[in-house]
DNA sequence: CGCTCGTTTGATTGTGATCAACGCTAGTGG
DNA sequence: CCACTAGCGTTGATCACAATCAAACGAGCG
């Protein structure tokens, strides 16, 4: 199943039928307040599993939307739990990249609730960096990540303006550069880590799942 | 495996050789950050299985401490492992369950990122309602929290001035009620509801697991 | 009784939200 | 090729909510 840049591949409060395997593309999962504001919980690259349905197994409690063109493989749920229940392998895969993901998540709560500005893009920064080197061969220090300053926000809990002035400090202190909208490209890696309060490699093995 | 309440169960960062299932009493998942700022990830109470370790599958990623006196089940991971793939109705249920617990991390994510305070305190006073409620057969309205009103901060991101604060102006408006410390009884649960941004039976489907 | 821990209240400060205006770039249609 | 528009990023001014600092209070306990 393909999808296109800026659409919706699944409502918050629908019936989920399916889990989804992203194959190309970005996907966003998001809830949103009654106001119009919305909290973007996290994001799908290549190769992420994505579950939308709660508790009940059967409703979604998120949307999901497209950050660019790409396509997933979409599971009925019913051959999903078949397949976890067939291969052991494939169960305890699951099992691993879920703990990843809860890991990720505490680092993020604990920045939402205790950080500044600075510390939560920082993070957010790193944790892009590690991600897409799991799944590109890139570097590192250079990438481009596929959203607006406003969804940045919308991640870590600020505003598309207080996003705009925390990375042109970075810029001015010589932690990254921005060329393009959203080109990152990190100067200094050590300092971006002090900002964030991560130890580079610590964090990497708490967050990202071992390839097995 | 009994622990005292203020004990410490798990230090982040060891080894973590078991998963835990709580039989009595309350455990509190917190990270620090270096200069003592900590957020709580989240409780367990009785019934629910807390697995410490992040992606790599052996080290923990949080601190677990004790609320109260109690006990846990300390199953070693080989087992817990195998025990998931003899019994496919485990592995289910522990899947739900663990989907209900996203779909919670969910809700105070959204909240964190963009809610004031009382929306916060609001909904943390409605998980608690609701979690109590499916272990004791007590009403949702009537209920004591274990903790401090810094611990209470703690998970939402506040300081304990402010939770302070806000639960009196909770009181003033007749929304709750607060006899000895931290023993709530929720007066008017419409209202606070809508503090909350939550729909009591849609929040009760997406995040509390299913009785099988 | 005096101690400690937690809560309460007030005063002040600071970080980030909001409001508003402008610039830049890309895409569109004449 | 040039308006024209729309979306995003940038910057400044002001505002509001919550943090911090500080002090007093109250309950439980040795």
């Amino acid at each position: 199943m393909t999808f296109r840049k800026g659409g919706t591949v699944q409502f918050e409060g629908d019936k989920s039928r399916s889990v989804y395997c992203v194959l190309e593309g970005w996907l966003v999962m998001s809830k949103a307040l009654s106001d119009g504001q919305n909290q973007i919980i996290d994001f799908a690259m290549p190769g992420d599993i994505v579950d939308p349905a709660g508790a009940d197994g059967r409703t979604s409690v998120m949307n999901i939307g497209a950050l660019t063109d790409g396509s997933v493989a979409a599971m009925p749920r019913r051959i999903w739990t078949q397949m976890i229940n067939t291969w052991p392998t494939l169960q305890r895969r699951v099992y691993l990249t879920q703990a990843a993901k809860q890991a990720r998540y505490n680092e993020r709560l604990l920045r939402l609730g205790k950080g500044p500005a600075d510390m939560r893009i920082a993070y957010a920064l790193l944790e892009f960096a590690m991600r897409l080197r799991a799944i590109k061969k890139d570097s590192v220090s250079e990438f481009r990540i596929p959203m607006t300053q406003q969804q940045l926000g919308d991640y870590v809990g600020l505003c598309s303006v207080h996003v705009c002035r925390t990375l042109r400090r970075l810029m001015r202190n010589g932690i990254i550069d921005m060329r393009k909208q959203m080109h990152i490209k990190v100067l200094d890696l050590d300092a971006l880590g002090e900002l964030a309060r991560a130890e580079h490699e610590g964090l990497k093995n708490e967050i990202m799942p071992i390839r097995l």
